[in-house]
DNA sequence: TATGATAACAAACAAGTTGTTCTGTAAAGA
DNA sequence: TCTTTACAGAACAACTTGTTTGTTATCATA
């Protein structure tokens, strides 16, 4: 990639992130990345068609980082085992931690919820294969169960509690009321 | 209050509900929401500030229907009871289902999001007073994973499973993830 | 180093949205 | 009936969005 563009690039993130720490997500304008960027308005949608987009390449950009070890581990790894299953979620939760300036303030806004969305996606698929089956209650609604509450937690931390509790003492938290 | 302000707002919500279900909240302009209500651009403004404001009122008076009883058994109810506790939020999924029709629309889009936050803030009240101490787990954390899950469980109810389930089978559901 | 490709820039553009203000009209309520 | 008040309609400035144009600066590479 031109080292043009890559500059470019990384200074509409970098505006980006810093305006969500002091406006919302809806009141923030396309003017404003554009000025805080210091870049030129035509030159900020030859990157990015919309508002949306942006938000929507710079969660892709993060997740491919929280998920990478997720995806290089899926040859390797037996799913089926509770305690491997276990540290998957806590290096989940390392890695988050680690993107933690970069999050902070999409995570706290209302694109947020944005937010949310993709990471849950994420996380159905790293769910889906592990949940053990179990009759009574449907698997679509424990499946869900399992997920949301594992987003949840991780925006009860990181809106809460920031640096109250590691990433291992969440995990328990978690296993400790979702038993899987 | 005056006749006409009723006509007006009873429009104005009409007009509102019916168009979150062609399109999203972001995209629905205040202009869209005067066309179809087929009302003049001032008298909106005379009602309400902005299209939040609008949202707001809106969730205001669902959650008021919703939670009616809640906030009248109140002095009578012993909450310490389970089974009354799981009978009231039954009865919250009950009033929900009734008020189906004009949730769906708000229920659906991005403005979901901003339902389930007021959603989310009636229910830590009643959540709040009813867990049980528990060392080990945070209280905190117990009481966000409570209601987040039951606010996430009405969620996916309503968005795959419209009437797949009764009120008691989802209730049901909720407390066998949840224990309380 | 010279050169063709391309990214960035500034400026201007139309189209649309927002929220306010005005005047005249019509309906409500006492 | 008479006073009050809500509504409609129109016009308004300010702002946002997304596109286009011609120019300049930077890059990769031959």
């Amino acid at each position: 990639m031109d080292r043009r563009q890559r500059k470019t690039r990384t200074a509409i993130f970098q505006a980006f992130t810093d305006l969500l720490e002091q406006k919302t997500y809806s009141a923030l304008t396309v003017q404003d990345i554009i000025d805080a960027a210091d870049i030129g308005r035509s030159t900020f949608y030859a990157h990015f068609e919309t508002k949306d987009e942006l938000l929507k390449a710079m969660c892709t950009e993060i997740f491919a980082h929280v998920f990478s070890e997720e995806i290089m581990q899926e040859a390797h790894h037996d799913f089926s085992d509770r305690d491997s299953f276990k540290d998957r979620l806590t290096h989940i939760l390392c890695h988050l931690q680690e993107k933690q300036q970069s999050i902070r303030g999409i995570f706290s806004g209302e694109c947020g919820e944005i937010f949310m969305r993709y990471f849950r996606e994420y996380l159905f698929q790293v769910f889906d294969r592990h949940l053990p089956d179990d009759g009574e209650v449907p698997r679509a609604y424990r499946l869900n169960h399992a997920v949301s509450s594992f987003a949840e937690t991780v925006r009860w931390w990181f809106r809460e509690h920031n640096n109250a509790y590691t990433p291992e003492e969440v995990s328990a938290f978690y296993f400790a009321c979702v038993p899987l």
